[in-house]
Formats: C-alpha cells, structure tokens, sequence
RNA sequence: GGGACCGUAGUUCAACUGGUUAGAGCACCGCCCUGUCACGGCGGAAGUUGCGGGUUCGAAUCCCGUCGGUCCCGCCA
C-alpha cells in the first residue's frame, strides 16, 4: 500500500512519487487550499490540496476530519522558502497530492483528542477504555519500545552469559503461604484447580536440579492482592537462577546487569558498587527495609536518654522493650509549624497512621530545647547534650520523636521521613540510589497467631547452618538470617532474592518452622523434597520487577504507563469488560455453582 | 475491609459565601477564506451537573445513601 514512512521522507525525495498511509492528525481548510497534517507511526508530513488538483479530489478532501485514515499518493514538494515548518523533521517538505483515498471514517466525536497538539489530561478511566486511542497519542507506543528495548538488553546480556531461556507452566499447583492465587478450574479432573503462578520459583530450582545451570525467563507472574500504583494483579519478572554461585557471585552478576540497562536506555554510568546494608541496619536506621538513601533524617535511637527521665510514655516505652527513636529535620523551627505535629495536624496524622500513639517534639533554639513541660522539667543539661548528640540536632533543627512498641516506632517514623521528605522537597529528582539489603531474617513472628511467617519465602537457605548442627536445628534455624538480599531502588522494591536451600533435610525443617506438618508438606511440596533428594546442586537466584524498572526508567508514576493493557485498581480490563459472567453451561461443565445472590 | 480526594457538554476545565437562562477552549455542524501548520473569521447545535433521596423560598454547590475513578492503609512469602 505504502513504499515510504514520513520519517523517512528528506530532500532527496523531492520530486519523486510517493504513497504514504496514515491518520488524518489535522485539517486546516483555507477554502482554496486545503492541509492536511498526514501521521503514521514514524512521524508526520504536510499534505496540500488545491482545486485544480481535481474537483472530487478537493471535495474528498473536504470531508477529512481527525483520525480518519487515508492513504495519499503525490509528489514530493519542496515548501515555499518562507512557510518552512522547523518543528517538523519534513519541515521543508509537503506532498502535492494526486491521488486520495478514505481508507477508514470515523465516527462522529471521539472519547478524546488523539492529536499531540490537543493533548490534555485525559481521565484515566477512558484512557483505559479506549486503550488503542490512547496508544495512538504515541507516549504509550515509546513506553512500550522503551520497555521492548529494556529487554532486549536483558536478553543479549544474558545470552552472552549463556544463559537459556525456558518457558516454565502457567497452569500449575496452589501452595500455601505468600499471596493468594488466581485459581483455573481442571476441566477434566472436576472439583480441582490449576493456580497460575505467582512466580517460577519452584520450576527454575527444578530446572538447576536438571543441569540446566543458567536460566532466566521474561515471566508473566499472577498475584490476586489489592491493587497499587505499582502493583497490579498480573505482572512481569526477570527471573534469573544459576547453580553453583555463592551469594557474592549473584550480587555482583546482576548489579552488572542492572548498570548494563541504565548504561544502555539512559546513558547514564551507575557507580561500580552498589552500596550494601543489613536488613538489622536498614530498620535501625531507617525504619525499613527498603530504605530511600536520597535524603538524610536517619532514625536515631535516644532510649538511653529518655528511657529513665521520668515522662511516662517513655518510661513505659522502655520497660515493655520497646523503643524512643527518633528524626532530625535542619531547619524545622521554619519550616515546620507546631500545628502540623500536633494532634490534627497533617504530619501528626501521618504517624498516627502508621500505628503510633502519639508524637512527640523538640526544637532545638539556641542552647535551649524547647518541647512540653513534662520532657522539659525531666532533662539535665547531661540530657539536653546527649540528645542533641545523637541526634545531631542544631539550632533552628526540630526532632520528632517516637515512642512505645519497636516496629510501630520504626514504621511510623519511617513514614513521616518519607512524608517530610516530600513536603520539604528535600529529594534530588535525579539520583538513582541503589542499595542491595542484605542479610534478611529467616522468619518473622506473627505474634497474633504466635507462629513464624517466612519474611522472603521459605526457600531461602539459611546462613552459617550445617545440617549436622540437627541437636538444636529448629531453634538455630528460627533465629537465623538468610542468604537473601533484595535490590531497593530510591525506596522502591526492584527485586530480591536468596540462595536456595539445596538438601531435603533443611528444606523440610524449614517448612516446619513455618508451620507446616509432615503431611502438608509431603502434599504441597513432596515434588520439591524428592527432587532435592536426587543431587540437587547449590543454586540461587533473583527476580526483578520488569513493570517497576521500566517504570523507574520511565521517570511515570504507575506501571499501567508500562503495560499496553492494565486493569484498574478494581482488578477490571474497561476495555473489555473482564472479568465477566459466564454461561451456565461452561460452569455446568465444571460443575461449579454461583452461590452469591443476584 | 478502612481512610482521603474526585465525578459539570464528546473532551479539558470554570461557575465566589447556596441566588438570573450552568459558561469557556478544543472537537462537532453550517457559511466565508489559496500558504497555513495548535490557521483565521462569523454563526450554530450540544447538559438528567454520575444516580437516588434530604435540607432550603432556592442546590452543580450543604447533608445522607449509592455507583464509578484515583491515591493510600490493611493485604502483596
């Protein structure tokens, strides 16, 4: 239909015949000559129309609106000196059209202008349900390449490695723990279920059992959780595992990857080392364990101090083993009105939020501290320099403070750093801050149901444990950290994974500790223990986020911008409606009966 | 399950403290225009202010409910 693209258009082309397809971005009508701004995928290029060049032709011409799609045979022309477009790359260029057709109407209005001149915040529900529209604008069409060469960077990369793709089931096996599965009902063995996967782990470790030593998989992975910016029910992993690697091996492998992609899309050189912290760090210092490095306000711990002063709060905080912690903002006197921190302020809500009783305050004038009487009276002149000390407060500097159980310090803490951060404007927009966490515990303890809950999964090996340590495994294992380390960017989550527990024996007692008896385990996992059992090799991997890079990559704000269709966070496709009912006679098949009520 | 914000013409927005017939740009329709390029000019059509109820002399505006959307908490090994 077409021998030329508009961006391929160029003063060498002048006077030659050419047939272009495309939209119609924009007509403008003088009554006797008529321009039409021609798009296709590549670009764009002036159309004009005269009378003269035939009156169905002008008539035709006149009909055009927005978006129809055309296709124009004509001339090259080069423009008249003086209505040069220099914002176009075929500025200099216009096609004297001979021959027009209509290839397509359309429909009367549109749910929203597709040209880039008209382009105006969109409501993102119609933008999801005319999804194709809103393709057309183009920026999705560059995320999407920008993504397709994100990967394809990741494919050479690790190719050259000799690495293989595999393609691992999408109908697989429901296991316990992590999130919950989006369950595919087994036609031919009625009453059972299929789970899509939540993520390749078990089949890539059954792939190292198999000798297959380096395997990645671009792999679509299915959570069925609430929805976020970044989180949407189906998603995709760069899952990579190798054989015989130490966890070092692993960290400074990928961290080369991961520079290779920002070296590649943005030109832009990461430092040669990501820096490393341990998890036990990352929460002392920052409350969590996917800290944001860009901004200072590190979390400092005063319980020495103010543990024993006198002021009940605290006094208490200390005595049921909790914690006084505490954040330093330079220049808070100015910046940040007591309102804000006290109750019913926006900066008090936050950490009230995020489970914390109270917040208390210091502000540091001169050689005084200035906070509520029942602080103040309590502190000697000791005090008042140990606290300004550790907290590295100066004049005109205010301190936040936290007090009472040690995770709800660390997590609303955390929370107001970041919420200050923010409001103060005190993150370079352009750094790009790795960080590997290392050193995860291998459990947490869910006090409410008084048992242990794997923090990464319950694959990881653990770190420093022998199997012939058997006499006292259970409780070493329980209070062990794991070869497991996760890759944070800007506090973001980019990936994570561990080295795998290898023999049978520690993967068993590993499931114990989380709960699982001997007959669950043989049921959920049997598969995994036997093949464990048959020279599995030392294996570990990771995977990354694909729809978090790109986004990151992107500089956006939700990964939807990086997928071609989401949901929204209804877990809904507007586009095509799903999900939706179906017949009586596909469920009948299953026998699966609807029981919620219409 | 919970919290916050939002919903006005095809679309993006406006409409003061509750007060005339709910306005404007783009798109759409008609007429004019031969060098524009986000062309220009004149005119026109287009609204169940998401929906339902309430308060009021009077509701886009206030209240309650409901539906839809976004962000967040819980949840996401």
């Amino acid at each position: 239909m077409r021998n030329k693209i508009c961006d391929e258009l160029n003063n060498s082309d002048i006077g030659q015949l050419v047939n272009l397809c495309g939209w119609v971005d924009r007509r403008r009508d003088h009554g006797g000559v008529i321009f039409i701004d021609l798009r296709d995928h590549s670009g764009f290029l002036q159309i004009t129309i005269n009378p003269d060049d035939g009156a169905n032709l002008f008539k035709q011409a006149e009909t055009l609106r927005n978006e129809t799609v055309i296709m124009v045979s004509g001339i090259i022309n080069e423009r008249p000196k003086d209505s040069i477009n220099k914002n176009l790359s075929t500025g200099e260029l216009e096609l004297k059209v001979k021959d027009l057709q209509i290839l397509n109407q359309i429909k009367n209005n549109l749910p929203f202008p597709v040209s880039i001149h008209d382009y105006e915040n969109t409501k993102e529900e119609l933008r999801l349900k005319y999804r194709y529209l809103d393709l057309r604008r183009g920026k999705l069409l560059e995320n999407l390449k920008t993504r397709h060469k994100i990967i394809q960077v990741i494919r050479e990369y690790l190719n050259n490695f000799g690495f293989t793709e595999v393609e691992t089931p999408l109908l697989t096996k429901s296991t316990p723990e992590g999130a919950r599965d989006f369950l595919v009902p087994a036609r031919l063995s009625n009453g059972e279920f299929f789970a899509l996967p939540q993520s390749p782990q078990l089949f890539k470790q059954l792939l190292m059992v198999g000798g297959l030593d380096k395997y990645y998989q671009i792999a679509k992975c299915f959570r069925d959780e609430d929805l976020r910016a970044d989180r949407q029910p189906e998603f995709t992993q760069l899952d990579i595992e190798m054989s015989f690697v130490s966890e070092e091996e692993i960290i400074s492998f990928n961290e080369k990857l991961i520079k290779k992609i920002w070296q590649d899309i943005l030109n832009i050189k990461l430092i040669d080392s990501f820096p490393r912290m341990t998890w036990h760090a990352a929460m002392e210092n920052y409350g969590t364990d996917r800290p944001d490095t860009r901004y200072e306000m590190l979390l400092k711990d005063l319980g020495k101090i103010l543990g024993n002063i006198g002021f009940n709060i605290f006094t208490k905080a200390i005595q049921s083993g909790g914690s006084i912690k505490s954040i330093t903002i330079k220049g808070g006197n100015e910046s940040i009105s007591n309102v804000r921190i006290k109750p019913g302020g926006d900066i008090f809500q936050v950490a009230q939020d995020a489970g914390a009783g109270g917040l208390a305050f210091i502000r540091v004038k001169g050689n005084e501290l200035e906070t509520i009487g029942a602080i103040k009276n309590n502190l000697t002149q000791d005090h008042i320099s140990s606290i300004t000390k550790i907290t590295e407060a100066k004049d005109g500097d205010l301190i936040l403070l936290g007090a009472g159980n040690t995770q709800v310090v660390n997590q609303s803490l955390d929370r107001v750093r970041q919420y200050i951060a923010k409001d103060l404007k005190l993150i370079e927009k352009d750094k790009w801050n790795f960080l590997w966490v290392t050193d995860f515990p291998m459990f947490e303890k869910n006090e409410e149901e008084n048992r242990y809950e794997a923090l990464h999964h319950p694959f990881c090996s653990p770190k420093n444990i022998k199997l012939e340590d058997s006499k006292e495994l259970k409780e070493k294992i329980e209070s062990s950290t794991a070869h497991a380390y996760d890759l944070v960017l800007n506090g973001l989550e980019l990936g994570g994974g561990s080295l795998r527990i290898h023999q049978a024996e520690m993967q068993r007692n590993v499931l114990k500790t989380v709960g699982l008896t001997d007959y669950e385990i043989e049921e959920k996992f049997g598969f995994l223990i036997e093949a464990l059992e048959m020279g599995a090799p030392p294996h570990g991997g990771i995977a990354f986020g694909l729809d978090r890079i790109t986004m990151l990559i992107l500089g956006v704000d939700s990964i939807r911008e990086t997928i071609a269709f989401p949901k929204n966070q209804q877990a809904k496709c507007l586009l095509t409606n799903a999900p939706s009912n179906v017949s009586k006679s596909q469920l009948k098949e299953l026998d699966i009966e609807i029981t919620i009520d219409e």
